[in-house]
DNA sequence: TAATAAAGTTAGATTAACCTAACAAATATA
DNA sequence: TATATTTGTTAGGTTAATCTAACTTTATTA
């Protein structure tokens, strides 16, 4: 059985490795920055769960899952994702408020539960975030990873998840009327500072910027 | 801010405190063993809750919560009510599953998530177990206090809660077929061992020990 | 009421998760 | 490549929640 915390380091992992698609292992400081506690710290914990085989540790080396690691941080990830999207669905949480609350319901232990809510969930393939739900063996439906700047003029797309969840961006896109599913079709790019002329839907065109660009992830359309 | 395990001293109090209606009070080796640790255990961390102004306590004395200690009680109560109505009304949990899961989910700190659940459930007013769950505002539906072994050949009664949740006896209700609102008839009181014979709804009558009927709360038919 | 039993407390340890401060290794840069 | 910077580790300490063992107070009973 695995600490709150534990499972809080495994999931940190996880996600940093899904940051860095081609580099999927993290350093200390990384860790620790990304868990918000002190080198020191995470080098501790480290040790620890290298006992618990659940990552390859070496001093001064950088840490990777094992597999067994790996399996229990996608299972985390797995009810952290249920647990967002029965919020947004079912209780009426707002994009921006689901996080947090997930970041506690992800650490209920009971197999039960999870497979239970995720059929009343009806099977979900993504959070309110786009991102992909891992199923029960720890398959995970592919990522999206080409971001609206990374397109041409003309060129149509639909949103396919947030690269940044701050509630910052997450307000400023429900104000913009964009959610998953979202089609945008790019009108311009501006080469000098790196914005977009966006149509969203049907609505009147609208200059983003590179910085928005940058953090949807979209799937282009034909 | 309340940690989780002193959230469970909290809730052990109330709950002592219901089951003797008229001694409020409870005793550290009391506590201690509802709460499956060491009477040493319990001394200090009721120092603690002292200090926090959330019970009463003097040395070798009985504990009583204050008016603060008590509102928080009852709002952890209110949580896990709540998720044991959730677990059992739409994950299909099963009367005796319910209560270890929520005994985690109780612990989740957002109030908006317990109201928002509260609203999801419909404002339901007993738990699986036939329970009151408190309202927001700290406020209770009355609690059933009669027995069923109170009652005299002849009269009829509704099943309003549950005195013991063990699995055991939840599952020998099942297979009986009793559920909160069924109705019973009692046809005989044996003195001899104070067993009962019964009408459960209009099935045949059968007999009950007297252990049984001291497990169930009932509200009694004209 | 004196002896015994039950209930409760204290002191001193332990463990997990964290910290700071000082140090060591690895990497980047002048 | 020597030095500076970044990255990571170690040692020693803190806090919350637990324990055991010894002790004290209160309650029961002979």
């Amino acid at each position: 059985m695995l600490s709150y915390t534990e499972e809080n380091y495994l999931k940190a992992l996880l996600k940093l490795s899904f940051q860095n698609e081609d580099r999927p292992e993290a350093g200390t400081n990384e860790m620790a920055a990304y868990l918000g506690v002190k080198p020191a710290t995470a080098t501790d914990m480290l040790k620890k769960l290298k006992e618990k085989d659940l990552v390859t540790y070496k001093k001064y080396g950088k840490i990777l899952l094992t597999d067994i690691g790996r399996k229990n941080g996608i299972a985390i990830l797995r009810k952290h994702r249920l647990w967002e999207t029965f919020l947004y669905e079912k209780l009426d949480f707002s994009w921006d408020e689901v996080h947090e609350v997930a970041e506690q319901l992800e650490h209920i232990q009971s197999a039960k539960l999870v497979d239970k809510l995720e059929e009343f969930l009806n099977f979900p393939e993504f959070d309110p975030h786009g991102d992909p739900i891992p199923k029960a063996n720890g398959d995970m439906p592919a990522i999206a990873k080409t971001l609206l700047a990374e397109l041409n003029a003309g060129q149509n797309c639909k949103v396919a998840a947030v690269k940044d969840t701050s509630t910052l961006f997450l307000r400023y896109l429900e104000k913009l009327k964009i959610t998953i599913g979202t089609k945008i079709k790019v009108l311009e790019v501006i080469a000098f500072d790196g914005s977009l002329n966006i149509q969203i839907e049907n609505e009147e065109p609208r200059s983003v910027s590179m910085k928005f660009a940058e953090s949807l992830f979209i799937n282009q359309l034909p």
